[in-house]
Formats: C-alpha cells, sequence, structure tokens
DNA sequence: GCGACAG
DNA sequence: ATCTTGTCGC
C-alpha cells in the first residue's frame, strides 16, 4: 500500500473546483468505441473513508475481462483532499485513486469507476475526470440516479432506458438483475455507452454490481481498517 | 428562494 | 460514504 498526500495547487473551494471541471472538459474524448467486452483488463476503483480521521483508502483491482478473475491490486491511503459536496465528489476521490492505480504491477486497461461519468451537472463526473487525467478508457456505474430522469426498464436483465438530463441522454438505467433496481451507467473518456453497457452486463453475472466495483469496495474498506488501526492501535495490534 | 443531490 | 448482528433465503 502506498501513501499519498493531497497535491500541491488541488482545489480548497466549491469555485475552484467548478473552474476545474469547466477547464478540463473539453479534453474528454467521446468518439472512441472502447475495448471489446470480454478482453484484456478491466479494473474497478472505489474509495473509503474515515471523517473523523481524516483518513482515505483507495483501491484498485485488475481483472482477466473474459474470466473476471483478480489478475492484480494495489491501495493507497492519504488524507481526505475535498468535502463530499454533490457534483465534486472527484476532487475528494482522485487523489487517491490516482495513487492506487499508479501503484498497479500491471496496465489497467478500462477503468470502472463507481459514480458517474457524463452524466453531471456539468457533464464532467468522476469517470470522465479520472479517464481525462490518466488517459485511459473509463465509464461509471453509479447505485443512484443522482438529479437525472428516467422510466424504469422492462424487468428482464439487459433492459435498459435513457438518463435523462432535461433531454439529453447522460446515460443509461441498466437491468443487471432481472427484477432488481436497474444501476447508472455513463461514459467517462474514450469509450461508447453501448460498450460501457456491454461492459457492465459482462461483469455482473451474479449481482446487481460489476464485480469491479464489489471487488475494489471491499478492499478499500480492509484497507481503511488496517490504516485506522496503524493509527491507533488496538490491543488485538499491539500484542501479535 | 430553498431543498435535493454520485460517494 | 457511514452507523451495524443476526438472519432469511437461494
Amino acid at each position: 500500500m502506498t501513501t499519498v498526500n493531497v497535491p500541491a495547487g488541488w482545489p480548497a473551494t466549491e469555485e475552484e473546483a467548478r473552474a476545474v471541471q469547466d477547464e478540463l472538459r473539453a479534453e474528454v474524448v467521446l468518439d472512441e468505441p472502447g475495448p471489446q467486452p470480454g478482453t484484456g483488463h478491466v479494473t474497478g476503483v472505489d474509495v473509503a473513508y474515515d471523517d473523523a480521521r481524516d483518513i482515505v483508502a483507495a483501491a484498485a483491482v485488475v481483472l482477466d475481462a473474459a474470466s473476471l478473475d483478480v489478475v492484480a491490486e494495489a491501495t493507497a491511503v492519504g488524507r481526505i483532499s475535498f468535502p463530499y459536496i454533490p457534483g465534486l465528489l472527484a476532487f475528494r476521490e482522485i487523489p487517491t485513486v490516482l495513487a492506487a492505480l499508479e501503484a498497479l504491477p500491471c496496465p489497467p486497461g478500462l477503468v470502472v469507476c463507481d459514480g458517474y461519468g457524463l452524466a453531471h451537472p456539468r457533464r464532467f463526473g468522476l469517470a470522465a475526470h479520472l479517464g481525462v487525467l490518466t488517459g485511459l478508457p473509463t465509464f461509471g456505474v453509479a447505485k443512484n440516479p443522482f438529479a437525472f430522469t428516467y422510466d424504469d426498464p422492462d424487468a428482464p436483465r439487459g433492459s435498459s432506458s435513457p438518463l435523462l438530463a432535461g433531454g439529453d441522454e447522460v446515460g443509461r438505467a441498466l437491468r443487471t438483475r432481472a427484477g432488481v433496481k436497474p444501476v447508472f451507467v455513463s461514459v467517462g473518456h474514450r469509450v461508447g455507452l453501448d460498450g460501457a453497457c456491454a461492459h457492465t452486463l459482462a461483469l455482473t453475472p451474479r449481482f446487481r454490481l460489476p464485480e469491479t466495483t464489489r471487488r475494489a469496495d471491499s478492499l478499500c474498506r480492509r484497507a481503511l481498517q488496517e490504516a485506522t488501526i496503524r493509527q491507533r492501535p488496538t490491543s488485538a495490534s499491539a500484542e501479535s
């Protein structure tokens, strides 16, 4: 596991953060179809917090896209770099996520984020932001519709409906399990929406959420626990 | 104007 | 996100 500090010059206010989004938004690439589902590497990233101790832990888990077997993993911990403000989630997660990705022993391939890409008030959510900073293909899978609207997709797995911001389709509500609440897929960088949905279905053979986010979620929680224990030793850790 | 709102 | 044990069900 690696340790990171908040980058110098990292936005400190909402105004600065929004300005960064408005500037970087122009760098997003939307005209690439992206990698073929079921080939290469697919990497899940996720973050866990301990606000009271000002600690954030990120995890990156690389899966073989065909077998969904774990190929590699890495974690990073740091100080919380930004408060949670809807629309500015990326500034809270990105420094530690970048460190985890850089600690991987192999190329991440396609990166799946926990959150949104273009489905965002300024069309520049976490997945788009991470894609621009790394140059990697990225998309987001969120558990909630945020402030967007959608019609409930048909019950069968694979059904979908547009996720709408006003009149624009900014993503898709995708049913990954028959009759279960859909997930909300949106493009980040260098991947098309059809491809992102195909990848999401390939990553959900058994559960509503993609294996990438499930694996990254459990790993970053474990990393947070270990970081917390190191900071404030318990009797159990002191004995061994 | 106020509240809601990814994690 | 997080607070949180056992328990119901495939």
